[in-house]
DNA sequence: TTATGTTTGCCAAAATATGACAAGTCAAAT
DNA sequence: ATTTGACTTGTCATATTTTGGCAAACATAA
């Protein structure tokens, strides 16, 4: 399974006609590991969710989102309880 | 927050009056690990999970759900968009 | 072929988790 | 007050995982 925040990234970076040599200087990365993070294959950190939105022009919201839900797959998948243990955590979370 | 395997696991633990010296060697862990994982300060690995289901004859089920709902939460605790992402999770795996 | 954008593989370095042991606390028994 | 037994905590070396960076490969178009 693809990651959806990587597909997302890409999509908005091909939106907006950007090159990943374009984009990568300003995080501080070269093209081949910002090419794995929109392939899935490496993680964005967290902190720079904010200045990617930015560059792209997105929703900081939504690319959390994704990459939270991402981070969550890749944790439950696979795992006959994933089902129960999710909605003990977001049970838990309401408060 | 206290983790609720490490409760669970304590509880099933001194319900049977066992001693951590006494699981511990069936676990091939020390006394010193098993207690940081009860306080949740240390993972127990997922593998072990049934083995120790076994030793304290507690539902395995029970004590993956749990374990598993602790990684969970540990990941989404704090983040602003956990709620949104759990949810498309949850909907996601319903396949 | 050359140029351009992207992808992949590899490996050393950085970060994180783990195992083992020693020393600590605490409560109950003596 | 001291000892004992159960548990806890701290430290630190080692193991494991993740990352960064580079070089080469690939794909497509000119």
């Amino acid at each position: 399974m693809e990651s959806q925040f990587g597909e997302r990234i890409r999509t908005h970076r091909e939106n907006k006609n950007f090159y990943l040599r374009q984009v990568v200087p300003l995080l501080e990365m070269d093209t081949a590991q910002l090419s794995k993070i929109e392939k899935c294959s490496r993680q964005l950190k967290k902190e720079q969710i904010p200045l990617l939105a930015q560059i792209l022009k997105a929703d900081v919201e939504e690319l959390q989102t994704l990459w939270l839900a991402d981070q969550l797959y890749n944790m439950v998948q696979g795992e006959p309880m994933a089902d129960e243990a999710l909605k003990s955590v977001t049970k838990k979370i309401k408060n």
